[in-house]
RNA sequence: GCCUCCGUAGCUCAGGGGAUAGAGCAACUGCCUUCUAAGCAGUGGGCCACAGGUUCGAUUCCUGUCGGGGGCGCCA
């Protein structure tokens, strides 16, 4: 990589001064190297001689010639300067573009992958949806951030797992709630005038779940204690929603490795164990009649219940031992991928991880604000008890797939996100997915009119790339030869938004292109040098799409 | 009260220790006999909330203030 070597010779550059005595410093910087906004500062610039003036006890611009006038890299380097308060501008000889597509040919859809992650195992977990209702809408932004994050590190290599945890526990509240709705459901399909539970769930699937459960086995439940209906019908609940999240989230496309059910951490005694664990190490005490996480010993404001003086553990019990789990699973990293009501989890939670004596600082927590739906301009109020949520299926069938993801994804995890469902129903032009989907289909059209026209399309590295000279052409080259910086940054970051904001300014480069330069012209070899860069264009945009989980039409 | 996210163009949001702060939408003006006009080019529009601090340099980092979203259970 080019950005790479040149780092390299700044480094040795500055090495080699210091040997002979020109300069002196302690450590060597970390040394930047970015593409400067204005194309005027060059291809590349450092601010490497501004962070060493001071140490070396030289000014910036004098710092700057030592580095230059030490500095082999004239196979690259076509010419370089020194501006403004001593910055360094690198000009890099034309053969570096051609370079830069030729290695998007060679490696195709490998192109902005690497081995950073060095087969590091890491588990993302998100999603995590309690398993007594649809996905909603609210989910979908987890689902599509876990879902790109995962593919990213993947594309990093790292030895990535998509898990999802199901809260599944028998003895809480929520699946107790939810299983005596699905029971009066259950006595009212049947004609009983049956009254709902407290705190019920009110949404129709429940009603649908029950219908079912009539359809399957009748009125044999009958015959059932209360109690016992209500266990069964939590279960036979239970699994039909998971399929039905399972179907939701693949059609969302998002499939995951592993569905951690937390009933199995109860039933293996693993919640038991990892409390005598905390106790053992003295994190955990009883205290009227309840047993006590130490959690303020790692930064928590106060200590947390781990079992109630009923007996029961709580989520926190649940949520050590499952986080205990995960470790001796043997992952060197985990993700929790949270909604923002669970941003005070955070503290308990890592507090938990160290004093079950694991290193927290291996527990990532992204937290990704919320989602606001709006309506004609008014925001829909979603809740899931009173049965008024949008499900993220009927968004899908609504919008597809790739809006819907691509909208997830657009903005950082840490701004809320408005959902127009107006807008996006309406399929508008305004929808940056088209834009972006829009220029792959404009790159197939010319591959199909090349072939059209019997031209062959050439890969880069086996055509003469000279006739590219157009600004229009340079700069497409220059963002297709960022994109694997860019899988790195984002990945390395978490940040999918900035793979959605890539495809978006890489569309429109292609887009001014598009106008400026004819493909298909007159001239041979103009022609055969631009289809070579359109076709790396291509390979960038699927890649891009790709790891975003978009589709790339090839027509629109 | 405590925690957390946000405050940048009319609106929705990117950016981010550095050289003239960006995109989309909205407004206005041009561009289709030629590879898809779901497109392109141009114009207007900004005390980057405010006040201190760190720095050679702050819109960016730190502290505080103000304003807005969310969260603070022996619920999950």
């Amino acid at each position: 990589m080019i950005r790479e070597k040149l780092a390299e010779s700044i480094r040795r550059s500055l090495t080699d001064a210091q040997t002979e005595g020109v300069i002196s410093f302690g450590m060597l910087p970390e040394i930047e190297l970015e593409v400067p906004k204005n194309t005027q500062f060059g291809d590349f610039t450092t601010n490497a001689a501004m962070v060493l003036a001071k140490e070396a006890g030289m000014p910036p611009r004098k710092v700057a010639e030592v580095i230059l006038s030490h500095l082999h890299a004239q196979d690259i380097v076509e010419r370089t300067e020194i501006a403004g308060p001593g910055f360094i501008n690198f000009y890099l000889k034309p053969t570096w573009l051609h370079d830069a597509l030729c290695r998007i040919a060679t490696q195709g859809a490998q192109y902005g992958r690497s081995d950073v992650g060095q087969g590091t195992r890491i588990q993302v977990e998100f999603v995590s949806a309690n398993p007594n209702g649809p996905i909603h809408v609210a989910h979908g932004r987890g689902a599509a951030t876990g879902d790109v994050i995962s593919s990213m590190l993947s594309a990093l290599g790292f030895d990535v797992t998509r898990e999802f945890y199901v809260n599944d526990a028998v003895n809480s509240k929520q699946m107790q709630n939810f299983g005596k709705s699905v029971h009066a459901r259950y006595m009212q399909a049947l004609g009983h005038d049956f009254p709902m539970p407290e705190d019920a769930y009110q949404g129709e699937y429940v009603i649908d779940i029950a219908k079912d459960i009539v359809k399957e086995y009748g009125d044999r439940f009958l015959s059932m204690s209360v109690e016992e209906r209500i266990r069964t019908f939590t279960d036979l609940a239970k699994e039909q929603m998971l399929e039905l999240q399972k179907k939701d989230l693949a059609d969302f496309g998002v499939k995951f490795d592993v569905w951690f059910s937390e009933q199995t951490l109860h039933e293996s005694g693993k919640v038991a164990r990892v409390i005598e664990i905390l106790k053992e190490r003295g994190y955990a005490y009883e205290k009227s009649g309840a047993v006590w996480l130490k959690s303020t010993a790692f930064g928590d404001d106060k200590d947390r219940a781990l079992v109630r003086s009923n007996g029961q553990p709580t989520y926190i019990a649940a949520d050590a031992a499952y986080h205990l789990d995960k470790f001796n699973r043997g992952f060197e990293k985990v993700i929790d991928c949270w909604g923002p009501d669970h941003h005070g989890y955070i503290a308990r939670t890592k507090a938990a991880v160290a004093a079950l004596g694991c290193d927290p600082s291996k527990l990532d927590i992204i937290i990704y604000q919320a989602v606001r739906l709006f309506a004609g301009g008014e925001m829909v109020m979603m809740s899931k008890r009173a049965g008024d949520v949008v499900l993220l299926s009927e968004l899908v069938a609504e919008v597809g797939k790739d809006a819907a993801r691509f909208f997830f994804l657009m903005r950082s995890t840490d701004s809320n996100l408005d959902f127009d469902l107006e807008l996006a129903k309406s399929q508008s032009n305004d929808n940056p997915v088209y834009y972006v989907q829009y220029a792959h289909a404009r790159i197939c059209s010319i591959l199909r009119k090349a072939e059209e026209m019997g031209v062959p399309v050439r890969r880069a590295c086996d055509t003469d790339l000279t006739p590219l000279g157009h600004e229009a052409e340079i700069s497409l080259i220059k963002k297709l030869a960022e994109f694997p910086d860019t899988v790195a940054e984002a990945g390395l970051a978490y940040e999918p938004h900035r793979l959605t904001r890539y495809c978006q300014d890489l569309a429109a480069i292609f887009h001014t292109f598009y106008t400026e330069c004819r493909v298909m012209g007159e001239d041979p070899a103009l022609t055969n040098a631009r289809l070579a860069l359109v076709d790396s264009a291509r390979i960038v945009l699927q890649n891009a799409l790709g790891l975003l989980g978009i589709s790339a039409p090839s027509t629109m």
